[in-house]
DNA sequence: AACCCGGGGGC
DNA sequence: GCCCCAGGGTT
């Protein structure tokens, strides 16, 4: 059935994007033919990332690898490098697993089926959506939480509406344009970046006022919060004159092949063997809280200076300042470096 | 210090 | 569906 207020928050939508939309560098060619790797490697980059964050990271990405056969050569440790510090590093391993099938299957040509997209590591209803459309000009129907939100406050819905996956499809398949669905998505994003804010929209302003459900009191309490999770952990800031020592973690598990100030697991139980030795001889020199979206880690750091480098009897690096850009480390461990090298 | 933003995958 | 993922941002 056709819709009149579908059909005019398209149109506004659309004629909005053309006036304001972001000038960023993954966009560029036109809306619906975007070069399919720059898409790929934005996108999984923008995965719990916001837009301001991951350009200084895609543009350096582009630089190293400008394209996807380049990309499939390269080894795991150089591209763990490079996402240091944006977190989440299985996207950065599950990116390269799936620049390196794509070259193997798919003869180097990123596939522009979904279902083939969806099959790849790491990439999900919403990229595989994305690619389809931005790049592959397929009609799709792409749902992040900008495009739940903008869909929620539209059609006025709340928590009683039981709006689930389904639903989100649905009422998305009537309202998305056929032929224009990917500049649709991106400008509804644009959008709600600038105006539809999950705090404080724009609504006075807002071109699209007269045709939305939206109702402020409808969205309050909606969440509730959760507890973060308390942690304990050691770590081992071990130096003999300008160097220390690093360790590389397993490649599986969290933050696999990341490379870090020897320390304990999440829970601490009791000082690792290697290390054990420095308990007499070590006084707790900082400790740092740091919180992650889930978790809530205190950092004991213990410093220790070291007559001879083979008083570790354990497997890792010795390193100074200057060679830390040459490997991965996740920002709790940069912090850690940064603070022990400064302390006097 | 207390929130907010946010997609994939494993279960 | 729910939980986790070893971040970064604003107020």
């Amino acid at each position: 059935m056709y819709c009149r207020k579908n059909s005019i928050i398209r149109k506004k939508i659309l004629a909005y994007y053309e006036n304001n939309k972001r000038d960023l560098p993954w966009r560029t060619e036109q809306d619906n033919n975007q070069n399919p790797y720059f898409t790929l490697v934005s996108e999984v980059m923008l995965q719990q990332t916001q837009v301001n964050t991951a350009l200084v990271y895609y543009k350096k990405f582009i630089k190293k690898w400008p394209n996807l056969n380049s990309l499939a050569q390269a080894n795991i440790e150089d591209v763990l490098t490079m996402w240091s510090g944006l977190g989440y590093y299985s996207r950065a391993k599950n990116l390269l697993k799936a620049a390196k099938i794509i070259n193997q299957k798919h003869n180097g040509i990123i596939p522009e089926k979904y279902e083939d997209l969806i099959c790849l590591p790491g990439i999900g209803e919403y990229t595989a959506s994305a690619i389809v459309s931005f790049a592959f000009g397929k009609f799709s129907v792409v749902i992040d939480t900008n495009i739940k939100r903008f869909i929620t406050r539209v059609n006025g819905l709340n928590k009683n509406d039981m709006v689930n996956k389904l639903k989100f499809n649905e009422i998305g398949k009537k309202m998305f344009p056929k032929s224009n669905s990917g500049k649709f998505a991106q400008a509804i994003m644009d959008f709600s970046s600038d105006i539809c804010t999950k705090i404080n929209p724009s609504c006075t302003k807002c071109f699209l006022k007269n045709y939305c459900k939206f109702d402020l009191s409808l969205e309050k309490n909606y969440e509730r919060k959760k507890v973060k999770k308390k942690f304990s952990v050691v770590f081992f800031y071990i130096f003999k004159n300008k160097y220390f020592f690093l360790k590389k973690r397993d490649i599986s598990g969290t933050l696999g092949g990341m490379y870090e100030v020897p320390g304990t697991a999440w829970q601490l139980k009791s000082w690792p063997k290697p290390y054990i030795k420095f308990k007499s001889i070590s006084a707790l020199t900082k400790t740092i809280r740091y919180k992650l979206s889930n978790t809530d880690l205190h950092t004991k750091i213990y410093k220790v200076n070291v007559k001879n480098k083979d008083d570790i009897k354990d497997s890792g690096i010795w390193v100074s300042k200057s060679d830390l850009e040459g490997f991965p480390l996740s920002v709790l461990t940069k912090k850690i470096i940064m603070y022990c090298m400064n302390e006097k």
